[in-house]
DNA sequence: ACGCAAAGGTTAACAGTGTTAACTTTTTTA
DNA sequence: TAAAAAAGTTAACACTGTTAACCTTTGCGT
């Protein structure tokens, strides 16, 4: 019927996924569930997009800025290196935890569950790595951190941190385990690879 | 038709399905296909496993206890806790390139993709960890290692590990990056972040 | 203002999925 | 050898993504 053209179908098609993805999960996110949405069918998806991944990757795309988005803010706001790349840790395992589902969508390529992020979107992408990359390499100009490699650091340091919000999500979490407590142990660790390795710099806490 | 009960036919299942899933991947992983593969109707496959999840968590738990007996294998080589740290970080690297199917199937149920990994088969799974907690607790009492906690921070380091591979395994890399030269720096920065942060203890490379 | 082309959207269909219920065959047991 | 239990099959259901063919509205040029 599509009565009222309120918007571009486009924006409102990207929305209703959105919904859908939230609600549901990813397992459960048919193109007809969300054609459904907004009363329309189910093909007239294909109008705006080539398929069902094209779609799950536009939706990628925006979760990835909007937490790019999110980690410029907190970097600006903090000081020294080693607390802005804190700020940073902690601002991502914020967004994991608020957006569960739209931070797995994120990490979905990985399953092969999905072809391949397109190479263009990509590149937007590496805006969080390069915001990494330029904290490591103020810090390593002030000699508070050991990286003579900012790029592949900062591909390090979001791997690991990726990694261990993979763990807190599929809640393979050991029960004897307190997940806030994980999760700051973890980050202390992180960084702690990365800080200079000859004083001893204990962090008062 | 089913000629021959050669053997047991969960067991001829379990190798059909791993045979489909490293030829196919797990987005053409169907029961259909797999019952085709030995020449068995696809329902048959209700008559040994819950439903398709319960087949992919058996798979899972046999890929983990692979996994894991690796690992122990090449624990008991090194002789140092910091060799021993670095002996299962690339052994698990090695298993993860060279599994890839069998490595994403592990940790597939991230993606709430699939029903939470049953807590029986989770137990099994933990050896990998303990391997990990007792090489920490061997390390604290030889001073090399700062850690209290050894078995929180066995899952802190495998998170990381993790979060490593993931970010290679879907091809997610920079092209200006090296793999290997990424996967060397991060096991580094990794064990760093356990070392004890006092003397400088530089490793000869 | 009219006709026509194109854009926007729909319906019907295909091939494939996991899963269930009902049926048939084989094996075991008494 | 007959009955009971186990092992397996076929048919069907309710879905899925995707394509081709069709209809309908919109805008444009004359």
């Amino acid at each position: 019927m599509s009565k009222t053209k309120e918007l571009n179908l486009k924006e409102q098609i990207i929305d209703a996924a959105r919904r859908v993805l939230l609600s549901e999960g990813y397992r459960n996110f048919s193109l007809r569930k969300i054609a459904g949405e907004i009363d329309v069918s189910a093909t007239s998806i294909y109008l705006h997009f080539e398929n069902k991944d094209d779609l799950v990757h536009t939706l990628m795309e925006q979760a990835i800025e909007r937490l790019n988005n999110q980690l410029q803010q907190v970097v600006s706001e903090a000081d020294s290196p080693i607390a802005k790349l804190e700020a940073l840790a902690y601002e991502y395992v914020r967004f994991a935890l608020k957006y569960q589902r739209e931070y797995q969508i994120i990490h979905l390529t990985s399953s092969d569950e999905m072809t391949r992020y397109p190479k263009e979107k990509f590149r937007k992408a590496r805006k969080g790595y390069e915001i990494v990359s330029n904290v490591l390499q103020e810090g390593a100009d002030g000699g508070l951190i050991a990286e003579e490699k900012p790029r592949m650091a900062a591909y390090t340091f979001w791997a690991q941190l990726h990694g261990v919000m993979s763990v807190v999500l599929s809640k393979r979490l050991d029960t004897r385990i307190n997940r806030q407590e994980f999760i700051d142990e973890a980050i202390e660790h992180i960084i702690d690879g990365y800080k200079i390795r000859t004083a001893l710099q204990t962090n008062n806490k």
